[in-house]
RNA sequence: CGGGGCGUGGCUCAGGCCGGUUAGAGCGCGCGGUUUGGGACCGCGAGGUCGGCGGUUCAAGUCCGCCCGCCCCGACCA
């Protein structure tokens, strides 16, 4: 896991710096070129399409093992459904098709043959597993259904970005049955929250739980329920989303179940969905100019031990106490960096680059005194260094670890609260999603909701579920009546 | 699809306007040696159909035409 030497692909006359462009100066060369250095990702010969490096796959894998235990934890069970699907199911459900049409994959050919019907790259699975699912249900005692996908899907998209929008992605797709509207509902709201707590407690993301706008939510629901965050360059992503389909679904593929009445009824289904996009959430939420820093939880390697010595004999000392500390450590993601080749300032660079929450330093001096040097990432400079006898690591370090991922959910969380406004006037809406999220009003016109997309190109991001107990005020664009607030802002 | 920019060793680029020996630099890479507490240094070395095709010319990385690809900005989206 070293350096395949990607340089200052700013060029030009600090050519020699091999520093990553600010965030301040531009931000979407930052967030690209931290993803490239750190090797989580890189292009692929195919436009829009990229190659996830194993640094990046084990971060994906520490997410998809915390959300994949909270869906078993809630009664899911995993499955896996074709890549392919029939062009005439996407067409079965009319808002469906509708909405993906335009960014549809087709297969036309196969073995050298025109087919028949053509196939169509899933970009989601509600067709085909509703397909399914209706051979499957004959019976109320059938229900629920509760299956989770981990899938590829493809989406043909004009414009890509690593993790956040690109051509193929990676996600899970839950799709559940249900015999009644309330509990399709209590299902979707389940799901959502399951979401939050992943982001906040692993991901250390805070989110807006809320409801998605007519204009927003997805193609076939009745209601599309999101988790919004606050990138670092205070524009929105939605992270996750949850969906209650009603009957639309079920009634498109006739999944239908004989209630206790020996009544026949049709289901009410859901579908839930969280990509690799949230990765992208973690790199912007967290990072900063000297690159990624990694939640301890979803961190590939949570600590780095950097050893430092001079000549054979501190070699070979150094690297005897290095080990046993790593031993010491057991139960935590740990990284033993003794390469030759590399000296100690360049692998804590490296290291910082690529978002070690912790780094422990030993040296000849630390030997000698049984201590060791710890380094948080989320710290920079002196205050984020302290000395600890070797110990008391295998106690300090998880703690540390606990602290630091605590400490980053909080930052998180006031930078989110310092910008975000709330507008009364559409002058100060206007100026408020220049500069952040903006809860206001909202009447629930979808012409307002259109005015204030042409002129800000801010968008309704949701209408949280949690209202803070105000009451009802008046639209910030229309001036009407309005029971709710909305969060206004502009987002990937 | 509309506007802007760019294709030259692995990376970032110079050379191009004004055609002319073996096409350069820094970084990276390989070997040897000295180093190692915040991106060390010396020596030697490997590595290029100058995006593609065609044209002009005695001669094209350089001029002309067409094509391909990529990046950035605008209309769709997890």
């Amino acid at each position: 896991m070293c350096d395949r030497g990607f340089e200052d692909i700013s060029g030009g006359e600090n050519r020699m710096a091999k520093k990553i462009t600010p965030r301040s100066k531009d931000y979407s060369r930052w967030y690209t070129e931290v993803i490239q250095r750190a090797e989580l990702a890189d292009y692929a010969p195919v436009k829009g399409c990229m190659v996830v490096r194993p640094y990046g796959y084990a971060l994906w894998e520490n997410i998809k093992e915390g959300l994949d235990r909270r869906f078993k934890a809630t009664g899911h069970v995993n499955a896996y459904f074709p890549l392919f699907i029939p062009m005439s199911f996407l067409q079965k459900e009319a808002e469906h098709v509708e909405g993906f049409s335009p960014e549809l994959a087709v297969v036309t050919h196969g073995g050298g043959k025109e087919l028949e019907e053509p196939l169509v790259v899933r970009p989601t699975s509600e067709t085909i597993i509703g397909h399914m699912y209706a051979q499957w249900v004959q019976s109320y005692r059938d229900l629920p259904i509760l299956i989770n996908q981990w899938a590829n899907v493809v989406r043909w998209e004009m414009r890509t970005r690593l993790f956040l929008r690109t051509t193929e992605f990676l996600w899970q797709e839950g799709h559940t049955v249900h015999a009644t509207y309330e509990e399709a509902q209590e299902e979707t709201l389940r799901m959502l929250n399951v979401y939050a707590d992943f982001a906040e407690n692993d991901a250390a993301i805070p989110v807006i739980k809320g409801r998605k706008s007519e204009s927003e939510k997805f193609a076939g629901a009745d209601m599309s329920y999101t988790i919004e965050a606050m990138m670092g360059d205070r524009r929105a992503l939605q992270a996750g989303t949850s969906h209650n389909l009603g009957q639309n679904f079920a009634k498109a593929f006739d999944i239908k179940y004989l209630d206790q009445n020996n009544e026949l009824q049709y289901c009410w289904t859901t579908s839930w969905g969280v990509s690799w996009r949230i990765l992208g959430a973690v790199i912007m939420v967290h990072g900063d100019d000297q690159g990624l820093i990694l939640p301890p939880k979803l961190a590939p390697y949570q600590v780095v031990i950097v050893p430092i010595w001079r000549g054979e004999e501190e070699r070979s000392q150094v690297l005897e106490a290095a080990v046993q500390v790593q031993a010491a450590l057991e139960g935590v993601r740990v990284k033993l960096d003794d390469r030759d080749e590399y000296s100690p300032g360049w692998k804590f660079n490296e290291w910082e680059l690529r978002g070690v929450p912790l780094r422990i330093e030993i040296g000849p001096r630390d030997v000698a005194q049984e201590q060791v040097v710890l380094a948080r990432r989320d710290v920079a400079g002196p205050e984020g260094k302290s000395a600890v006898a070797m110990s008391e690591l295998a106690q300090r370090v998880p703690q540390l670890l606990d602290t630091i991922q605590a400490d980053l959910l909080a930052r998180a969380r006031k930078f989110q609260r310092d910008n975000t406004y709330e507008p009364t006037t559409y002058e100060e809406l206007k100026e408020a999603v220049g500069k952040g999220f903006a809860l206001a009003y909202w009447c629930g016109d979808a012409q307002c909701e259109a005015k204030v997309k042409d002129e800000t190109k801010a968008t309704i991001r949701c209408i949280p579920l949690d209202q803070g107990g105000i009451g009802p005020g008046h639209c910030v664009v229309c001036g009407k009546e309005a029971s709710e607030r909305a969060v206004f802002a502009r987002a990937y």
